[in-house]
DNA sequence: TATAATGTTCTATATTATAGCACGATAATG
DNA sequence: CATTATCGTGCTATAATATAGAACATTATA
């Protein structure tokens, strides 16, 4: 029944299952918990105290039911601080250029996590979810990052990817996705018009860290109506400045 | 040795100690974690991989160390998201309006919590951190909060006070917060004009559950030259009448 | 009002976490 | 460059801990 076994310290990664049970819940009650995690309501009720001692879990005493707290919210805030420190300045002077969303992801296995954004103040513009989770193969960050990796990796994750066709442009084998790769490398920025959703289309280039590894990335979204081809382009040059002088924070040394 | 005893899980408990000491660094070892928190290596070890495992911390491989990790953020960002997307689009409101960085904060205890903010675009403005934490006292979201309180639970607050002098008009005795809080209640509103920090004044209405708790609050900052006392009753208004609109969203309904 | 479901406490037992030791690898030192 | 210290990691026996069951109180439901 218990899915993965081989697990280092039990009660830790059940607290962990349990946290994870709020993803898709705002509150959730002792014996609901248990349920979801095939644990007795009374273990279920250990754990759950456990974690709502250090807030990590709030009670709602109205309603007898837990939320996340407010601690691991603060922790949250932590990662990945520096990069996020670094960038946001960066990140601002674009938005300030060019009237668009800018978005700061972080590589995490096959997809990219949203860290950050800085919205532009137009009445229609993009608006991302920060904490939210994309496919690399169809967005123009995840492009940016894969363009850069060393072929093993890249083999890695192109021979583990599913694709969804999120649109009629979506890139959904692995030898379209090479192609647009090659692109990406000679034009050194990466392009997504469309891919993931209609109207949308963005420009992104790559973060390195210094262990030379693309890590991370920052693009510029907008309606494709106004990210025509030459500001697209405009845009990329500003961006493969930006990303060169945060990686360069970071301690990256470009190698020939 | 170990301070806080009667814990209910200890190896959960372990956990979420280790997760802390990222508080203050970004980047830390095994045997570091273990003094740390006072346990042997091969404890540290145990628990420290099982956090890897879901990715609540992470490893960096090349320096062997161990940083908080992506998921963390990603259940970081659920905490109160309903509360942040109900209020997001008021806090924008106010920005475009007043040109003044506009913040949404959690009461926590004595504390406020930076939920979230929106900078004004101007060049001189009031940056805040979101995930941050400050006093009741000395804030304006925090006597905004305070000053709806119910009586009894005010007092617990007040009793367990213990106060800084961030400034000379820093509010540092219990009968000073008490009459600060009075005109609170007949404004309709808080201030804080440079309590906090010289220079530095804002504008705060607070915001209920549906269980008419004032459990968090939406502020204006900007530096005191612009803050005037005429436009600070300016932004109230606006102020009060978000903050309603956004408690009526929660459930919260008006009783006389 | 009766019945069901839920949150919570307590306890004995068996499972689990623990720290000691050992090993290889890496970094610091002389 | 050699030597020594430090670090991360795996294994194992034992002691300590988490666990689920039963029971009760409280709240929700029929």
């Amino acid at each position: 029944m218990a899915s993965s076994e081989n697990v280092k310290i039990q009660s830790v990664n059940r607290a962990i299952q349990i946290l994870l049970c709020f993803e898709n819940n705002e509150e959730l009650g002792v014996t609901e918990i248990g349920k979801m995690v095939g644990l007795h309501k009374s273990t279920a009720f250990g754990l759950i105290s456990t974690l709502e001692m250090s807030k990590m879990l709030e009670k709602n005493e109205n309603s007898g039911k837990y939320r996340l707290g407010l601690e691991l919210f603060r922790l949250g805030t932590k990662v990945n601080s520096n990069l996020r420190h670094i960038s946001i300045p960066y990140l601002e002077q674009l938005v300030k250029m060019y009237q668009e969303t800018v978005n700061l992801v972080l590589r995490d296995g096959n997809s990219v996590i949203y860290l950050e954004k800085v919205e532009s103040s137009r009445s229609m513009r993009i608006s991302t979810t920060v904490g939210g989770k994309l496919p690399l193969y169809c967005t123009a960050v995840g492009k940016a990052i894969m363009a850069n990796l060393p072929q093993s990796e890249l083999n890695n994750i192109l021979s583990g990817m599913t694709f969804t066709k999120y649109t009629n442009n979506t890139l959904h084998d692995t030898n379209s996705i090479l192609e647009s790769l090659e692109k990406v490398r000679s034009n050194g920025y990466a392009e997504d018009v469309e891919e993931l959703e209609t109207g949308l289309s963005c420009v992104a280039a790559p973060i390195f860290n210094h262990f030379s590894s693309p890590f991370a990335a920052i693009s510029v979204s907008g309606p494709t109506f106004r990210m025509t081809e030459d500001f697209r382009k405009e845009i990329s040059s500003a961006l493969i400045q930006y990303t060169q002088e945060i990686s360069g924070k970071l301690g990256y040394i470009k190698s020939l």
